[in-house]
DNA sequence: CCCACTTTGTGCACCGGTTCACAAAGGGAC
DNA sequence: GTCCCTTTGTGAACCGGTGCACAAAGTGGG
């Protein structure tokens, strides 16, 4: 009778699929707005970028959510795809290290409308500290502990130098936090049950720039045949 | 004769491995500096955070480039990995939408230091063209065309507002560009031979909590029962 | 020159994810 | 109630990528 407890629902969500839920999610709050009541997948697949056939195993993963013959109601998806991703409840950020990056993040509007608060800005710099950027004080990193316990934070932003990121990720998992998206270029080494996600510029660039090179060598011909070692080796 | 022109060469290198490529250049890299000489697939894929059999793997692609029972020369490697991800080159980049994020990726050093050169920022905001912004004069988004061709522009970076990017993405690539960084939350829709890549800091953290989510409700015994949807339905 | 040791390069089995294609389900017309 | 139309949900084939495990290749010592 409890139809609704799909089948696919009591095992894990394929981590792929976690990935596009929030994409989904974005689509369908714009059709929201714009006063569509339902939507079928192929629309929905299209506003997302993706295939439809994808998009409905993806949402399958959820539940049966969906009305043959009809589409899938957006208010109801929207609020189905939120709960799972656990937006439902409201987060609690901390950026630690406020220098460029950490400041554009925390004026970044973005956020908030979608059940993220900046609740903490940490940084080392004696000069950072005390700032006030976005509505928040810039507090002390010796701050991190209790920071972390009385703002009730559970995800933490990590944007300070390449050098200080492990030491740092090092005391906020200490702390008890268990996600952190780090900006910094390192590989951050992290015991089991922590969740790492990084953002890397840098590496985005490079990638391009290898699509954008083979497009090029394409109309000139390919690479120069010379693979080998050029004579400026300075070791 | 041409051994060196290996096998697994000619075709394509997987995708999956492009993207590591520049983990395995970073960690050369530090490695260089620190004046190691060669280096195992094993000490490279702990440095890198992989497995080692992966990185043999994605090295193969590349060439046969390293000596049973030694390993690989670092300065060797750093030089072919550089070769193929098209680093060998450097590479005009233009900033298109010049607010908080746009600032801090214009003043972000890490750029520079792997071939991407930041050639120009250019805005719509009459208030924020003509300012000066990590030695360079922000531009007007008129002077789009003109600026991609007199620097030589081919890769751009955007950092508009959501609801601008499309419209900026049209003219960018109607300007000849194949490759676009994108920081806005949209899926942009571009022709073929276009290389897209987003950064989505709201997506990465609907992720995280997804997990921790997840991580809390395992402590908790499980999410409440009621998967209904609950009365404030207001539609 | 040969042997013991190290480390690469890769064949192969496996796995998660994608896509196709279609049966099943629901809606609406009459 | 029956029929037709639309659209979902999913079985199954396929595909790219991962990791194990090992033969091949190279080094260094005696
Ligand atoms: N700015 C960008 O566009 C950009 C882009 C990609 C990646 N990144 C990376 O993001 C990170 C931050 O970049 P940024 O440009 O903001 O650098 P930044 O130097 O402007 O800011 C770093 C901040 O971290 C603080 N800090 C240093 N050590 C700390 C510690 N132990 N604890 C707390 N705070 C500490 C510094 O005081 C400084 O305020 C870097 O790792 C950078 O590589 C930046
Ligand atoms: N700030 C962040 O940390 C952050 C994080 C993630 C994503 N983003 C996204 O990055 C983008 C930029 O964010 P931001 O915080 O810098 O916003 P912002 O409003 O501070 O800056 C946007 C800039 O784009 C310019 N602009 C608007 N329309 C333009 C056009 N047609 N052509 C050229 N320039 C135009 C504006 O004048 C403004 O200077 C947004 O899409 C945002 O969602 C920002």
């Amino acid at each position: 009778m409890i139809r609704r407890l799909s089948q696919a629902r009591e095992r894990g969500i394929p981590e792929a699929t976690v990935a596009r839920l929030p994409l989904y999610l974005r689509a369908l709050n714009g059709m929201s707005e714009r006063g569509l009541a339902t939507v079928s997948s192929e629309d929905l697949a299209m506003a997302a970028g993706v295939n439809s056939a994808k998009l409905r195993k993806d949402l399958s993963h959820l539940g049966s959510y969906g009305t043959r013959g009809v589409g899938y109601d957006v208010e109801y998806l929207i609020y189905q795809i939120s709960r799972e991703l656990g937006l439902t409840q409201d987060w609690a950020v901390a950026i630690v290290g406020v220098g460029n990056l950490g400041r554009a993040l925390a004026n970044y509007g973005g956020f908030v409308s979608r059940g993220f608060r900046v609740a903490a800005l940490l940084d080392a710099d004696p000069e950072v500290v005390g700032d006030r950027i976005a509505g928040l004080n810039v507090e002390h990193i010796d701050e991190l502990e209790a920071v972390i316990r009385r703002r009730g934070v559970s995800i933490v932003v990590l944007a300070t130098p390449a050098a200080a990121a492990q030491q740092v990720a090092d005391r906020v998992i200490a702390a008890g936090i268990t996600s952190i998206l780090n900006f910094a270029p390192v590989v951050l080494s992290v015991p089991e049950g922590v969740d790492i996600r990084k953002v890397d510029l840098s590496i985005e660039l490079q990638i391009l720039a290898f699509h954008e090179q083979r497009k090029t060598d394409r109309m000139t011909g390919g690479p120069a045949m010379a693979e080998e070692w050029p004579e400026a080796v300075d070791l």
